[in-house]
DNA sequence: CAGAATGACCGATTATGATTGAAATTGATT
DNA sequence: AATCAATTTCAATCATAATCGGTCATTCTG
């Protein structure tokens, strides 16, 4: 067996366990234990794993899942400011006794404080902002049925089938990777399923990004402009970027980091 | 068993209870008190727990866990060792890879501790296993879609036609009120909802019961013996009882809260 | 044939479990 | 309260077993 092919082994191993052991190794690949231990200290050199007494283990890049409240750790502290006002503003559109999708993200994470005070009806194919929500408010939680992306923080079915077609709501929300004249843009293909399914599901779509969000440009497409209701965004938007919205009939909102909002109508 | 599984396994229980004795931990983990306090020093030196005497704690003061709903957490600490026995029996069932559905329930629960470190196909209708197996194993996770229900802690959909249809198991596990001639006893209807749901979508159903459910009686049965595979229990259970699981037909397993167990075949 | 990779061997290191006496906790009695 | 005995928990020690890092002979590869 090639060196090369051994590494491939010992990798995949690795992922499937919390650890292996090298006896483990051994029986898999049919080699020495020497030449685990050989292998496993390359690859520890090469960071591909870490290298514990008596095997290895995945190397795991700093953990994501944290406790209630930061799950999306790298993500979460980037613009803070602006996305708590554009989520206090999404918020603020609700009344209780409202139904509501809320899609998974980080922008939309933040809406979970101001609905801490809440009582609305609230449907989420995200394992985070439901957790939160259990646990910090009394609002009614609808999850999606589906498997657990932990790398997303999302829930995902491969099905068509399942709860999400029975669940319709006045409004959902949603962050996006960018905003540009194409419609709505998203980086990853998982989240990309996860939001077609929603989208459709509510009269409303509002969403929500925070200025810098103009101008990303991604690869992929989600939605067209026509289909969004409202914007909320922050006051650095370009006046082109609101131009745009303007022209699409779409509905901006402008939170200010203060706590207030302003509403700039359009049409 | 590895370092490293047996941390998983030290800090899974460490979060599900105020504090873990040492004692706990041995017959969790089949190590010696030596080892245990070993580790337990590690990791508090680490900080991933808070050593006290006579066992650990969480480093989170008391957090309210996942555990939301009161009947739940009152029913943790009864008969826990036995639930513990019983959930590590269950657990020895399954090999990796293998898929497996858990119905919500304070036994099913404490499956989450062995399974810290496995690496297994989860289907469950529980928030809190699902949020506990999510943050301490790798397991791979997948939600039944609902509406939390926070008394009972399970995900319950009006619908039929959901992912659990498509989620098909080797093997069920599931608590239940009471386990009698009649069948298995439910006490509480939406519950009986949620496992009728479930039955079905596996080859075999395993119950866990401790021994005093044999004793139990109520008034909603949830299925025949017939459709039970196996039973697993603690060596409390009346001969009566044992007489009756025989003539169904099923096999029992009585788990030792030592921490070995021994199969008492029927048929 | 040269160079690298591999496997076997061996002393050194480390983890584990049992034992023991010290320390802390409990609770029963004064 | 205060003391003492019984129990539990702990830390230190040691023997045993597992694991490791090196050396060296052998095999594979180009």
């Amino acid at each position: 067996m090639h060196e090369k092919e051994r590494h491939r082994i010992i990798l995949s191993a690795v992922q499937d366990r919390p650890v292996v052991t090298v006896v483990d190794l051994c029986s898999l690949t049919g080699v020495s234990e020497a030449t685990i231990r050989r292998d496993i200290s390359t690859l520890h050199m090469q960071q591909k794993l870490r290298r514990v007494r008596g095997g290895a283990e995945a190397i795991t890049p700093p953990q994501f899942v944290g406790l209630a409240g930061r799950p999306f750790v790298v993500n979460e502290a980037l613009r803070i400011n602006e996305k708590q006002a554009i989520a206090r503003a999404a918020v603020a559109l609700c009344e209780d006794g409202d139904s509501i999708i809320i899609n998974g993200g980080t922008t939309t994470f933040q809406m979970v404080h101001p609905l801490a005070s809440r009582r609305l009806q609230v449907f989420t194919n995200s394992f985070p902002i439901a957790e939160h929500l259990l646990k910090h408010s009394k609002n009614t939680i609808t999850l999606s049925g589906g498997t657990i992306y932990r790398e997303q923080n999302i829930i995902l079915s491969p099905f068509d089938n399942d709860v999400t077609r029975n669940f319709y709501a006045r409004r959902m929300f949603m962050g996006a990777q960018g905003l540009g004249p194409l419609g709505l843009m998203e980086a990853d293909p998982l989240l990309i399923q996860a939001e077609q399914k929603l989208i459709g599901q509510a009269d409303e779509l509002v969403v929500l990004v925070d200025s810098s969000k103009f101008s990303q440009r991604s690869s992929l497409v989600l939605c067209p402009l026509e289909r969004i209701s409202t914007v909320i965004t922050d006051d650095g938007i370009p006046d082109a970027a609101a131009a745009m919205l303007e022209a699409a009939d779409i509905n901006v909102i402008v939170a200010h980091a203060g706590g207030a909002q302003e509403e700039e109508a359009a049409s």
